[in-house]
DNA sequence: CGGATCGTTGACAGGTATCAATGCTGGTGG
DNA sequence: CCACCAGCATTGATACCTGTCAACGATCCG
């Protein structure tokens, strides 16, 4: 039994030496000897769209990183009703608040199809004690999402819906090779505006009959140049 | 001039070290070894109302602890207008995205009289390189920083106006002991919520007008019932 | 094919921004 | 000490935007 655990051990941190994107995801600068320190599997998930990685209440082992795939993190609020809070890519983190405090903040679910790395949080707790690097790369992390949590409340909570709208829509096409993304439900954009669906069904709508945005079922594409027509209010 | 150097580092760590609201910050569990590693003066700054800290462009030297008051951090989009995207009160820090970062991520100003402890990155990064007190301390910020910005989002960028202004003043008035608190001017208050600055002064008014709020000066007291009523739309 | 879910569109009411005018207050200098 | 000024707060009128309620069309999947 130890001996299979410690193969599967090995086999992740294997995995993780080679991992395509290693550079994006925490162990980025991990040398061979905090790799032994890792005594727990390290776990590849494969995703549905609508899987639920945690929910908010759920007890805390686990870490993830995300591979490839699009996270929503949803909070419910007292009154029933619900806001995403932040949408997670390849190499972000998920469920790092884990680490330090005692439930997860938010549910987790998957929008499309996803692949996650999932890290028990023991084994970040053993190479904390041993090891700065991942404390450099932790603080590292959280500084992005705090910082892109604050370009997020500046760009997709002021404005007209419609100029929300289109941030978000150059948003979710940014950093793709060919600019094709995923287009969420209605209901998620709103969700994610803090506007109702049917305002956001009207402005997509409105997008794709100007000729700013082109669908084909979920896949999206934009012309940046008329939607920035939309960015700000007016014109 | 050395000498010099090291007596207000050693004064600074005293002050540290005696200091009322210890628990509250950054060196709350730093040992007598780590404060010997301190070798830059700590500074106390007094600042009034309208103060800035620091600005986006500046070049990163300091990290700020508040000791009390309230800072705004605020940030300016291309287009001219701007936006507040968060405050700090006792015992949060300003600037920390210097320790990862190449810049200040927005502009701190203090919104009233208010103290704060300069500490130099080079002290932080000294430390790091020795110990991971600080390492937990750091993440475990961020991770408020974040949970708090999460909250923030969900409570003070939707619903209506008066759901958002009412929630506001409950956040300002909260972890008070006598909830008394600065009321903010209706120009921040709109940066604060993404509303008008005559929207939100109507709001006050009304809020005023029905004994929900009582304001001298700057200086405010709610009626959490009264308020309540306001909390969500409609009644 | 049919039902369920999601997206689109319309009509209307209420909320908010905008433009504009007036009242209020704190600070300054005579 | 007072008068005045500049900035802030309040209030009104109006147009526009968005939420709400409702109906209908499109798409997915069994």
């Amino acid at each position: 039994m130890k001996a299979i655990e410690i193969t599967q051990a090995w086999n992740g941190t294997e995995k993780c030496q080679q991992c395509p994107i290693r550079d994006l995801v925490l162990f980025a600068d991990l040398k061979e000897d905090d790799f032994r320190l890792l005594h727990l599997p390290i776990n590849d998930l494969e995703l549905d769209k609508g899987s639920i990685l945690y929910e908010q209440k759920d007890e805390i082992n686990f870490v993830y990183t995300i591979r490839s795939g699009l996270v929503k993190l949803v909070r419910y609020l007292p009154n029933g009703s619900y806001r995403i809070i932040r949408l997670l890519r390849q190499g972000d983190l998920a469920g790092i608040e884990a680490l330090n405090g005692s439930a997860y903040l938010h549910h987790a679910i998957a929008m499309q199809s996803t692949s996650v790395c999932q890290i028990p949080v023991k084994n970040i707790e053993q190479l904390n004690s041993h090891s700065s690097h991942l404390y450099r790369q932790l603080t590292a992390r959280w500084q992005k999402v705090q910082s892109e949590a604050d370009i997020w409340l500046a760009d997709l909570t002021m404005g007209s819906s419609r100029s929300r709208v289109a941030n978000l829509l150059i948003y979710l096409a940014d950093s793709r090779p060919d600019e094709s993304f995923y287009l969420p439900s209605r209901e998620d954009i709103g969700a994610l505006l803090a506007i109702t669906t049917e305002t956001a069904s009207r402005i997509i709508a409105e997008f794709k009959r100007a000729g700013a945005l082109n669908t084909l079922r979920h896949t999206a594409k934009i012309d940046k140049i008329k939607l920035r027509h939309f960015q700000q209010k007016g014109d």
